[in-house]
DNA sequence: GGGCTAAACGGACCGTGGTCCGCTTTCATT
DNA sequence: AATGAAAGCGGACCACGGTCCGTTTAGCCC
């Protein structure tokens, strides 16, 4: 039996108690949100739930904001691996507009779903920069391949801004729309910009 | 001499102790904030500094946030005087186009001057809708007169997203760009925005 | 297995935001 | 000026996020 060579993985691996831990508390944290919401959470509730102390909680993720941000990571996970190997249109294979219209449709989803828990994490996942990049990126490429010129990382933050989760509760809370309203007038907004090449 | 007339004013006025003390946290907020920065801030020292109880602090303003809001706010009003009534091109006089652009000009620096209060200030703020309001309807009108058609409100919240204090940190401090920079990428997405109507 | 080291653990402890309730002040009315 | 009621006040008190450090444990080398 050959031992697993270390390859070029730089984290010197984690300890298996370690492991152990951060898998329980990741659970007890989800059980009890689904319980009780994101707001009602504390680190005290999940550290018992689990059966560790507390200052195992915070050694492994840091803070609240840090656990918050570690429970949505599994599903950006998922999406970002839909995005790029997934089925179309939001995975390869549909034309570049198609895949754009697709990814604000996903991403609208996906910030509504977890909405609580984003707002819960804060800054902590709010400058990510691996998710920002990412999307960001990707838009940025979509936007090459629709023939846009300009200052493309730029319209590509920028068209990403209106999916963050303050202005689609400011659209939806307070403007009176609905979520398809939402999709919608994005939509619009994308064709303006590709449209407005001068 | 006539007695003051109530008028139409339905808040019952604030007690003249009431009236004082705001003014006095206010100013010690201020204050306190110059020497230390708004993350350092806490409710003891204002309300210490101020010469008033804690309790006091919360009634006055509900929360940390509220006290931050309530900073935030005599900027906020200056700004909308500045908006309706000030010199051209921010105030009215001036083309549409060129109001607009001094809309953004104005509004990016406006954040970035109060970027840590407004993230100190949190929800209270961000979800404070005269604040978004003001600035989605000033927009949706100057859009109107600028010949764009289509879904106005959603596309006057999309062109002020953009401006907001989370993506103009990862735009700067993660992206790389200069305030020039993020000015300029503005301007053209705007004019893209116009020129796209189809 | 024995022993060594670094990592991980846990829970007592602290600071701060926020609440509560008995006491004080304002002010309208007479 | 006296008075009554409502608004305001203050600081003891609580809950929760976050830290610290003495103790335990995993994993490795002999």
């Amino acid at each position: 039996m050959s031992k697993d060579l270390p390859l070029l993985v730089s984290a010197p691996a984690e300890r298996r108690d370690a492991a152990r831990n951060r898998r329980a508390l990741l659970d007890a944290a989800a059980e009890l949100m689904g319980g009780c919401g994101a707001e009602a959470l504390t680190m005290d509730a999940v550290a018992a739930r689990a059966g560790v102390g507390k200052g195992t909680v915070f050694r492994r993720f840091g803070s609240r904001e840090g656990l918050m941000a570690s429970l949505l990571n599994h599903r950006e996970e998922e999406w970002q691996a839909a995005v790029i190997s997934g089925p179309p249109p939001l995975g390869p294979g549909a034309e570049p507009m198609d895949r754009l219209l697709a990814f604000g449709a996903s991403r609208l989803r996906l910030h509504l779903d977890q909405g609580a828990l984003i707002e819960a994490a804060g800054r902590t996942w709010g400058e990510n920069y691996a998710v920002l990049g990412f999307a960001s990126m990707h838009v940025r490429i979509l936007l090459g391949l629709l023939g846009v010129e300009g200052n493309l990382p730029y319209l590509a933050t920028a068209i990403i801004a209106p999916l963050g989760i303050p202005v689609l509760r400011q659209q939806i809370d307070h403007g009176g729309m609905t979520e398809e309203q939402v999709l919608a007038g994005w939509s619009e907004l994308v064709q303006r910009i590709v449209k407005g090449t001068p």
